[in-house]
RNA sequence: UGGGGCGUCGUCAAGCGGUAAGACACAGGAUUUUGGUUCCUGCAUUCGGAGGUUCGAAUCCUCCCGCCCCAGCCA
């Protein structure tokens, strides 16, 4: 019954519908209120610091997707108000990310730093309100006045100073007459708050660091708290959709906007994206960089978004990823396993087939002739009739995995051993009739095979049947081949959990990265352009590495393995013994 | 020991007072010229725990337990 009907069944407009979310909801009210007259939109507001991992990916997923379904706006917008950790490259490398991952932002690529104007006149204002005053304790002083989480803390000596003198020393501030750290100016709220954030929080500091775009038109900056809330407000956001641990900060977005009489977005939010066998903090991404740990930010190895791009995946695979995981707000931890089956899904049906021996065993065929050669036809991919097929080149000697023999095989192999018959993939069924082996290591190095010349294309025409088909390449026709196999970056599901004196990096998977030098692929690979994708049969999806692939030194990175019932196996049998 | 959040299958996650969706993972089986794909089948008498309200509770109330976040002039 599996005809086109069933398949249309199942993709009903019902069950096909993006699953709904806390989110959603609010927003369906929201707009059954009439409230910002029905209309959504959103914003992702990265700091220019670092590179968007796929945590920020759910984020951007989020919002952008969230604009799409309610036919609203999405803004990029930078939120570039710490002068001595931000840089152009971060912004540069956000935008392509973004529009990698498949969004547009249109015109509507804003930054904080062009507000500072608007946002020195807000805070003017809030001088002039009495809810703001310039105080002139040191850092660490300001520290200890706080008080802990449990004992309230005291006013600044500062606190009560006139508003014509606040007015004054934070226009001061502004003309660079004082240094780093000598005032900031806060928010007059609460020292005795139950919520640490409400302590007269900082809103502006002294920083004389020069700002990748505003230069030196600035010796103060305003601070998260102070900005964010009110570049929302002059974007017209609606909804303001951040992660858990800004929750608490909500009651300071709330307090500025109220004060200001600013239009008043509402804050969402949701639970970040933890995945297993990796780190997704910034801090801690950098730190793999700098350390050396990885070659870059773009290290197939890291779950940044150009390093899952280098690595092979597909924006597509990334944003079905980030539909499935769904939107809560609990702490999660997402199963790797869920990005590789969304991965495998996407490439099974739109990567070309090819074959390419990792770890060669030279295969001779004694009965095939000498000069002999011919070519075998191959479909290109058995998901897709219209990819159509290739000629693959047949000869005497050939590459066939090393995996793929055993001389002494244990019960369930039934790939090649001696005096056993397999396929070669869309080529003839061939036996091995004997094996050479290294006189020193006793390693087989050489397998000498028959083929049976009527087994063509594959099938016998007696209908005698083997158990496995291996892929295989011809040794004068293959072209030599670097190729990278990536596996988790990390040996333990959770780094950030760690035991006692150990450091996250300790758990760093040594064998992460595995160079394989002498691979043998198929000739119509010479002409594979740098970051197209394959399935090489039986072994997983690789693509052309973006960076070091040179057309006469093809390097190749493994994306992702196959699923491996053979693996698993092999597995459950070692853990019986 | 202050405040804010969160606890539904191994992992995500629906559920919104009418008797536990779905996905991944896992385990079987079928088909297969990729031990791939696809296709079947199984997988929470129970929702952190204990009471209570109700004809009826994962959903409402009370208490308890556990986990996360906050003491940057970071975001």
């Amino acid at each position: 019954m599996k005809d086109s009907t069933a398949d249309n069944k199942k993709k009903s407009p019902v069950e096909a519908a993006t699953p709904t979310n806390f989110i959603k909801q609010m927003i369906d009210e929201d707009i059954k209120a009439k409230k910002n007259e029905g209309r959504v939109h959103t914003r992702f507001p990265p700091e220019p610091n670092g590179y968007l991992h796929i945590g920020h990916a759910k984020s951007i997923c989020l919002n952008f997707g969230l604009a799409k379904d309610y036919n609203g706006l999405c803004n990029l917008r930078y939120d570039d108000t710490d002068p001595s950790k931000e840089t152009m490259e971060y912004v540069e490398a956000i935008k392509e990310d973004v529009r990698w991952l498949g969004f547009d932002w249109e015109d509507r690529e804003y930054y904080a730093s062009d507000y500072f104007e608007q946002l020195f006149e807000y805070a003017l204002q809030l001088i002039k309100a009495g809810k703001a005053y310039v105080d002139s304790l040191s850092a660490e002083e300001i520290r200890e006045y706080r008080g802990t989480l449990t004992q309230p803390g005291k006013n600044s000596p500062y606190r009560e100073r006139s508003i014509e003198e606040n007015l004054d020393l934070f226009e001061r501030m502004r003309a660079g007459e004082f240094k780093d750290g000598e005032h900031v100016l806060r928010a007059k709220i609460d020292m005795a708050s139950p919520n640490m954030i409400m302590r007269d929080p900082t809103l502006y500091r002294i920083k004389h660091v020069s700002h990748y775009r505003t230069g030196s038109m600035w010796c103060i900056y305003p601070m998260y708290d102070f900005t964010h809330c009110l570049s929302d407000s002059i974007e017209g956001i609606t909804h303001s959709i951040c992660t858990l641990e800004f929750e608490i900060n909500r009651e300071l977005y709330d307090w500025v906007l109220d004060r200001l009489d600013a239009y008043h977005p509402q804050q969402i939010e949701f639970a970040r994206l933890n995945l297993s066998y990796t780190v997704l903090s910034k801090r801690k991404l950098i730190r793999l960089v700098q350390e050396g740990h990885v070659s870059g930010w773009d290290d197939p190895r890291m779950p940044t978004i150009s390093g899952i791009r280098r690595r092979g995946y597909t924006p597509e695979a990334i944003r079905n990823f980030c539909e499935r995981i769904g939107v809560a707000k609990a702490d999660s931890m997402v199963d790797m396993a869920l990005l590789e089956y969304c991965l495998r899904e996407d490439l099974n049906k739109r990567a070309p087939r090819v074959m390419g021996v990792l770890r060669p065993l030279k295969v001779v065929i004694e009965n095939y002739p000498q000069d002999k050669e011919e070519e075998l036809e191959a479909i290109n991919n058995p998901e897709d009739p219209s990819m159509g097929t290739r000629k693959v080149p047949f000869a005497r000697v050939l590459y066939i995995e090393q995996d793929d023999f055993m001389e002494d095989p244990p019960k369930k192999f039934f790939r090649l051993a001696p005096g056993r018959e397999v396929r070669l993939r869309y080529a003839f069924f061939i036996t091995c009739v004997d094996v050479v082996k290294d006189p020193d290591s006793g390693q087989a190095i050489e397998l000498r095979c028959t083929y049976d010349p009527k087994t063509r294309g594959g099938d016998a025409p007696d209908g005698r049947k083997v158990k496995a088909t291996l892929h295989w390449v011809s040794a004068k026709h293959a072209i030599s081949a670097e190729v990278r196999l990536y596996d988790h970056l990390f040996v333990k599901d959770n780094p950030n959990e760690v035991e006692n004196g150990k450091d996250f990096t300790d758990y760093i998977n040594p064998k992460s990265l595995e160079l394989l030098k002498n691979c043998k692929l198929e000739p119509s690979l010479a002409s594979a352009s740098p970051e197209s994708r394959f399935q090489f049969e039986r072994l997983g999806y690789f693509c052309v590495d973006s960076k070091d692939s040179k057309a006469e030194a093809v390097v190749f990175n493994r994306t992702v393995t196959l699923r491996d019932t053979w693996a698993k196996i092999l597995k459950s049998q070692q853990k019986k013994d």
